[in-house]
DNA sequence: TTGTACGCGTTATCAC
DNA sequence: GTGATAACGCGTACAA
């Protein structure tokens, strides 16, 4: 029975129900095959019946239904990505260049967000594996990955980004945090610095070990040794410990230390100490900020790029013979140093 | 046939292929139906059999294509965001939200960008539709949108957010961007401000319609007018305007208007003309740049909110009967004005 | 050039 | 309790 015995008529047209192919073809007076191919263009249609058709697609508002094709075909057209959170900049960034590559390839993407929960993770990954998407790209959490195996397994390109997984191998997009760090610090070294403090050490996250990492690096190169109280340094402390410079380890942690230090009243750009700032993530007016800013970025677009790029390669059949994937790629994005300034010592001018 | 006998065997387990409840049913030695009952919790299933069924899910590794599912039930639990561009901070905020919401309701969430070609937000409206999602959040093109009242009709939900739709009747999320203006001028005057600027005037664009409008109501209001040149302002022309206060239609005039503003080489704080600056849209570090930065806001977690909300009220049936569809809300979201000390007219301290 | 029969993986309707 | 069988809307052999 076709549905368009339901819904109702509102001046000869329907509304409520969606046309099926078999109601096209009904209407046009054909079989449901000559309507599928007119819909798909394939040759071996008269030009006359092929008008026929159009004018019934016309007539009932027909459009093809996507998901009963792709059932069919057995591909989604549909890739997922998985992050923290998408209301962050860099995120935003990411996703918005997957989805432009995503678009080249005539796919849609579908996005989640995690706060950072496993469980949040799992959930949507398993949501989206189970609608067979074609791919996924993923942000992990801190957690546990090797659930993702078995889809991996079954088919499913999948892809991380900015951190790697824990327990399964793939293809991964990381950025330079370590570099980046290095020669932030070792910019501030060879401004005079000696005493320089790391905030936003958590040895739990990812990118934080990294530029703890790269922070260290610096310091040994130049034969500094860093004490205790300045790699555990909270934005209370900072004000009162004996570093003369900072590199904070997120745009969060950059913000808490411009706050931590500024004067009460006195307006931007009076620090109660000449603290020189280093952050990781630029920020939008960060050339109108007192005291100057001098931070390490990426590109988040890059990155984006990058692992959409290796996503499509392995969907493109790259992969080895048989579901015998490629052995995982490992690419790495640079970060860049904008110094702004405050590499020197600062103070009021 | 079943797909099990595609794919290789691999220590017992399968690669390449996903088990259908066909196989998981010839596998426990039962029928289809008795899977689906395991699987969707239905009752009439002796806890022997459920568990021959358990085991025979988790031993081929079997999850249930939801693709098909949603086929057969007509729904696809799916939402569709389309906006101008993800990247920008305040769709990406606006995202999230749509997505919490979509998640507290068992949905997953599709993202497209338009770059405000009418072409692309069209195309992607349609895919989503071909693609049967249960509802669409547009922030529109300046295109016409007429082409979406045969999918309203046929009953996606349809909410637009920021910009009314043109050519089609539907719910709609708006900001109160006129009343931010009007109020951030109105503090304008009443700091001592008589030559206000108004720059990024664009009648092509929503947004700016809108502003001007607020701007043009707090001039009226204080008996002022508004001389030409300060309403076609450019960046460019601002440092040799008469201005002493210009409002910035956005934040990419906000920050233009800073740099044409700016001294060269005498480092943030100094402008080359004591012009206040009021913008619409805030920044990370406001409070922290010089000169002081007094901006109109407002929440797009609160227009998300309201725009999933919405959606659901539609999903969820409060719509009238039998297609008929309840009058479509038009919802308006408040601005704030937040002061940062540009009200009065600034000069180096 | 056009049509028939079947399958994709699931749910729904009925029997048994 | 359990199981054939028919849908859902479409693509694809293969026949006519």
């Amino acid at each position: 029975m076709s549905n368009l015995s339901h819904g109702m008529r509102i001046g000869g047209k329907l509304s409520g129900a969606r046309p099926t192919m078999k109601d096209v073809a009904s209407r046009a007076g054909v079989a449901l095959k000559t309507v599928s191919r007119v819909v798909n263009g394939e040759p071996g249609v008269t030009p006359a019946t092929a008008t026929r058709v159009l004018d019934a697609i016309k007539d009932l508002g027909f459009r093809r239904n996507e998901s009963a094709r792709l059932l069919r075909t057995g591909r989604t057209s549909a890739l997922g990505f998985i992050a923290d959170d998408f209301s962050d900049c860099d995120t935003a960034r990411l996703c918005r260049e997957i989805e432009e590559v995503a678009i080249e390839h005539g796919m849609l993407l579908f996005t989640g967000s995690t706060d950072r929960e496993p469980e949040r993770e799992q959930g949507l990954a398993m949501s989206l594996t189970a609608r067979r998407v074609d791919g996924l790209i993923i942000l992990p959490t801190p957690g546990e990955h090797a659930y993702l195996a078995a889809e991996i397994d079954a088919g499913t390109a999948t892809v991380f980004v900015l951190r790697p997984p824990t327990g399964v191998e793939a293809d991964t997009v990381l950025v330079d945090e370590r570099g980046g760090a290095r020669r932030a610090v070792a910019h501030l070294i060879a401004h005079g610095h000696r005493r320089i403090g790391f905030l936003g050490s958590d040895p739990r996250q990812y990118r934080s070990r990294q530029l703890m990492q790269g922070y260290a690096a610096a310091m040994a190169e130049a034969g500094l040794v860093a004490e205790d109280s300045w790699t555990t340094l909270t934005p209370q402390r900072l004000a009162d410990s004996p570093v003369t410079a900072v590199f904070c380890a997120g745009r969060e942690h950059t913000t808490a230390a411009l706050r931590a230090l500024a004067v009460p009243g006195a307006g931007p750009g009076a620090l109660s100490r000449p603290v020189a700032i280093v952050g990781f993530g630029d920020f939008d007016l960060a050339d109108f900020v007192r005291p100057g800013l001098t931070v390490v970025t990426y590109d988040p677009a890059e990155v984006g790029r990058k692992a959409a790029e290796l996503l499509f390669r392995r969907l493109d059949g790259e992969d080895g013979l048989d579901g015998l994937p490629a052995t995982s790629r490992r690419v790495e994005v640079p970060t860049r140093l904008i110094p702004r300034g405050s590499g020197e010592i600062p103070g009021p001018r």
